[in-house]
DNA sequence: GATGAATGAGTATTCATTCAT
DNA sequence: GATGAATGAATACTCATTCAT
């Protein structure tokens, strides 16, 4: 049994050690990040990742799943905050900045996804949605946007800056301002097409 | 020459079919659609592809072209409408329902592309820089924004439609509409970072 | 049947064309110089080709037959001529200049070649087993050597010369010369292996 | 330790196999032999030839490298044997064996070569000079040829037997035989030509 | 007859995945 | 458990050959 822990403390580490390289791997390369480079970086052999991971599309499940969870649990918090807009726009920055990092577009393919990924994001749809609902009640959002349309609309300020590599890292928060003031009431013209 | 005519007509049958189905499968699967899908979407050999386009970045570039071109031609027209506002708003409209077809972030690759892609595109961006400041000028966007800023988040409403496939294809004039609403001076907070 | 004529004109010059590109380009590019090329050097298009000479190997053939022939030409003239040793030298220094623009180990390949070929090569080695039979009647070649011998050895200068392609054009005839004093009476040492 | 000899004895088995197959194919079908005929004749797949050898180019390389440095480590043992002219057509013996597996014609390319084979070549190169110099001095050569000239004419004897692959795997060295007869000092006649 | 557009088999190379050690 | 060697399917691209015009 102690042996069994030692090597599982072992492979712990090993898992993280790969998360992180994963992560940094795909932010950098994109998702066509060779899984050499990344048991490189990580400084385990190819085998390992394919022990962790059984195919590289459930070590991106992973590293995307990390992000959900880590927004899901932000979305916890501020749920209960004093000013619902706030906290909406504050958990929409730190899911952009969270893309900064890896383009959580993934998260269209329902498919084939990890049973827990499909969870976790669901758990984190929930929370936007009624952060969203929230902030419209207390004013701070147009009415007429739903929180799909929110939850959508986040994923774009990282696209966009990803289009000025040699910009500064933070850019992001200017286009995530600018539709922001697109989500607000005042100024508000009607929208075109249904929320999908 | 009427021989030499028939004979380009088949050979521009078999280009538009190819620039067709380039443009399908780009839409489809992103940069990494091989030429031996588009080939067999375009029902011709694989030879033919490379006989018009030496290479698979050359077909993907006459594409961004035909769409970069026809956005230029859209722009100049536009340029001298009455309303500065509503021209800068259906040039946007018309970009983004291109890229409905295609992701035009391959726009930000300036390194080694095609010399006619990059210069339709500095055509483009041209355009639109002195809608922009048309449009400002008459008060119908806020004063804060650059040419840039709205190139770039024109890109967007395509974007975060494409993760609901299973929506309406006119889904990104919803999102268009709120950007063009985050765009106009009423209601516009002050932006963080610079323009990039 | 004067159209024919005309027409049968144009062909030849056609014909000529294309066996004098396809000699440069072998020359310049080996066995691999595209069909393409030679077309394009010939002045005519690629189909062209194919009529003329069914095959690339074809092609190459001919290229290779017209040599043999003007060899064996000159192995006709030659073979009165007063000193057999300077006659037969003669021929090998044409036979080695000639592979100076065309690697004739193409000869080797007696499989599946052209039957014209096949008939020009025994032609031409009839005649130098009949001159190195006279030379050595003469004195001036060594007993133990074979025509075939001779044949092979023929081919060894151009072959060395091509190493340094930086070199005179003539370079081959320094090689010759060594060779042809290791063929004569004076000084030669017994030969280990037969003839094959 | 043991484990790592282990897979290190599998991936030498491999290696091996590879540089035979490699050896034949490239002599059989010269350098257009393909990899893939190369690695179904060492028996392992496509993929395990370029984790070996990262290029094609690589392959033929090694396998090059290998004649090369023998044939530099038989001119290191020889340069100091009794007689010097005897020493250096027994090399010249060895040279025009290993040719007889693969043509050294692939020498010539100075350019854009493994560094480690342009050192080998080198080194065997001045070998060469060396004896053929002190071959010279003790009158077994004749004065006016060059290293370089026994360089080029070494690797006339493999390829003129070449062409008859029907004949005894030794014919080669009554070729060679012939060509030492051209460079012995009796009865050698003036060279045209310079040297290369 | 001539042309060059179309074809598809063939090439070197990459990379996710498997498996012997 | 970990390693990295082996695998082979997939990819962009070339070129001899065919064929519609």
């Amino acid at each position: 049994m102690p042996v069994n822990r030692v090597l599982r403390a072992d492979a712990a580490r090993n898992r993280s050690s790969l998360l992180a390289a994963a992560a940094e791997e795909f932010a950098a390369r994109g998702i066509d990040a060779s899984v050499a480079d990344i048991a490189r970086r990580a400084g385990v052999g190819k085998g390992t990742v394919f022990r962790h991971f059984p195919t590289k599309d459930d070590l991106l499940a992973a590293v995307v799943l990390d992000r959900v969870d880590e927004l899901a649990g932000l979305a916890r918090r501020l749920f209960r905050a004093d000013d619902p807009g706030a906290a909406l726009f504050e958990l929409l920055a730190a899911a952009a900045g969270k893309q900064q990092q890896l383009d959580l577009s993934f998260l269209r393919e329902a498919g084939d996804i990890n049973e827990r990924l499909r969870a976790a994001r669901e758990r984190l749809f929930a929370a936007i949605v009624a952060m969203v609902e929230r902030a419209q009640a207390a004013g701070a959002v147009r009415a007429d946007v739903t929180g799909l349309d929110v939850i959508l609309l986040m994923c774009a300020p990282a696209h966009v800056a990803g289009f000025v590599p040699t910009a500064s890292p933070e850019t992001w928060r200017r286009y995530l301002a600018i539709i922001i003031d697109g989500l607000r009431p005042e100024g508000a013209h009607p929208l075109p097409e249904p929320s999908p």
